[in-house]
DNA sequence: CTGTTAGCGCTTTCAT
DNA sequence: ATGAAAGCGCTAACAG
């Protein structure tokens, strides 16, 4: 590996001094026009690109850069986070640093993250102990599901009044049977099947007399479709079905297709989400949808908070968002 | 602001020198418990974090980071290639900063990152003389579309092929009026609409004496769904159409449930992109597949020969990526 | 217009 | 086990 071709080479090769290849390449005047040529000429021929960190070391105004984990690039909820807070970032002048929780799992890709941000966002499932080694001691906003930690703030979403909105709102046009589907997610990190936390919301909210009809899939548009199969055979009179998330909900869709059910007059589905993908199939889905532009920007106001304090210990803040039901056809 | 909490003043409250601090906050060894203690608690006191600039300046091993300029985060496409491309840096070692041209652009973005990454991977449309300003003398892997610059490498989709062999088998399939939806994507930039590669490819490999069925259309399901019906239309004899992607694609197969006309047995409808989502509508959508995870390993064998030869001129480097044709239930 | 000096904040020698 | 010195590569502030 050759050595790294500095300021000072351009220099010597130029014959001037540093400073004058520093002015030469950052446009900063003060310097004659033929200086400035020989200078440039000595840099291409070079190859010389100055070293990224010297020169925001020296900078007055760093450069702040947040992670975001994400812990899916599959999932379309993740990806339309993702570009919100990537458009929102961009406005606030922070430059976004993405990983993958996916293939190697979010511990190893804090970690990897750990010297090269400021702060962290992103949602977060790995056991605490464990988050609290991996991120280095960098400040942290979980984006949903709260996290007890220092230096740890969040922006949650009320999930729970969306749904109670949702129900009632069912009831009003005429549901009186209302089932749900619900993601195998847990299954993913523990050996057995933990009810997630929008199931227990609706189980709670559907009230404690009525019968729960709940099946399990996987978190995808098949599993959604199977689940939803699954469901009304084993729950024939069911007229709606809350799904756990907008791509199982598109999948239910398709699985009221393949049995000849009528959505919604035969069965209502509705989605958890309000992902724009809903549009694409028919009837279009309707949805409990969580403002991800909201979402992104108190994400940002906390970094932003943070960066005010230049980083240094503060009262954890947090944020709720409330969602929002997004009829479309589909209930 | 405050003014930064540096090693420095870990130092002094803890009453021991920089390196002691240094061989604490690493797990160095060669500290006593007791003095490392002091100065950990020190460090928590302040809220102390390194500057991760200073850091990896003086580290041996730098940490590389690419740029990777999306140009929109609401066409999975870009998405699901965003995935692979994270996975694959991940695996190499590489850090991945994102940045979406959509709001501001992709020179805006090109810009934001230049002094951050060692390298950009991405789609570029902008025009060549405003990318060479932008990016700041940092090399390129362009992704699709050829680009002829210094520095620039690129990784291509062999699409002309691919539509060949794509016309072909629909004849084969006895489809004898192939007809074409292009986007209107050349109208952001230019005031006038420009046929794509992809028309240009379709219109050349259909034969010079038949007629041209081609109809453009908003890059987006519903823009997919609107052009096929006008498509349809104006041309009722054509039993196949190859659509510019697969976004648009899924908009046709609905604009043909909206129309009545049985897909693929009326009309055979060819995606282009292979996304997962292709799964998602009835019939799932057969397509000219890119292979996204060929593609991201590709850029990354592109920056790693890069960062072989520390970023230092080099000839230009060339992939060419073959499409594969994948047969769902469309066409 | 150009060069010299002095750091940015950290880690690595090398002493002690 | 700890400290002093040197320097990573760059730019700001001053000279000239």
């Amino acid at each position: 590996m050759a050595k790294r071709v500095t300021i000072h080479d351009v220099a010597a090769l130029a014959g001037v001094s540093r400073q004058t290849v520093s002015r030469a390449l950052n446009d900063m005047g003060e310097i004659s026009g033929e200086t400035k040529q020989r200078v440039l000429e000595a840099s291409a021929k070079l190859g010389y690109r100055p070293s990224r960190f010297a020169r925001n070391l020296v900078a007055r105004k760093k450069t702040r850069a947040l992670g975001f984990v994400v812990a899916s690039f599959r999932n379309p909820y993740y990806t339309e986070i993702a570009g919100d807070l990537l458009e929102c970032a961009a406005s606030r002048g922070w430059q976004v640093v993405m990983a993958s929780g996916e293939s190697e799992g979010e511990v190893a890709a804090l970690h990897m993250l750990a010297s090269q941000v400021d702060a962290f966002v992103g949602h977060f499932m790995s056991p605490e102990p464990q988050l609290e080694k991996a991120r280095g001691g960098i400040p942290m906003v979980v984006l949903e599901p709260p996290v007890r930690l220092r230096r740890t703030h969040s922006v949650e979403v009320d999930l729970r009044s969306g749904i109670e909105e949702a129900i009632q709102s069912l009831r009003a046009k005429g549901a009186r049977s209302i089932g749900m589907i619900d993601s195998d997610h847990s299954l993913r990190s523990s050996p057995v099947y933990v009810p997630s936390p929008r199931r227990r919301f609706f189980e709670e909210l559907i009230g404690p007399s009525r019968p729960k009809a709940v099946v399990v899939g996987e978190e995808s548009i098949t599993g959604g479709s199977r689940a939803f199969v699954e469901l009304l055979r084993a729950h024939p009179h069911l007229d709606a079905v809350l799904v756990f998330n907008d791509l199982m909900a598109i999948g239910a869709v398709q699985g009221a297709h393949a049995l000849g059910v009528k959505v919604p007059d035969q069965v209502r589905i509705l989605g958890i989400d309000g992902l724009g993908l809903g549009e694409a199939v028919h009837p279009a889905l309707s949805t409990i949808s969580l403002d991800r532009q909201a979402l992104a920007a108190r994400a940002l106001d906390v970094v932003d908070a943070l960066a005010a304090a230049d980083f240094g210990e503060m009262a954890p803040i947090r944020y709720v968002v409330r969602p929002r039901l997004l009829w479309r056809g589909s209930a």
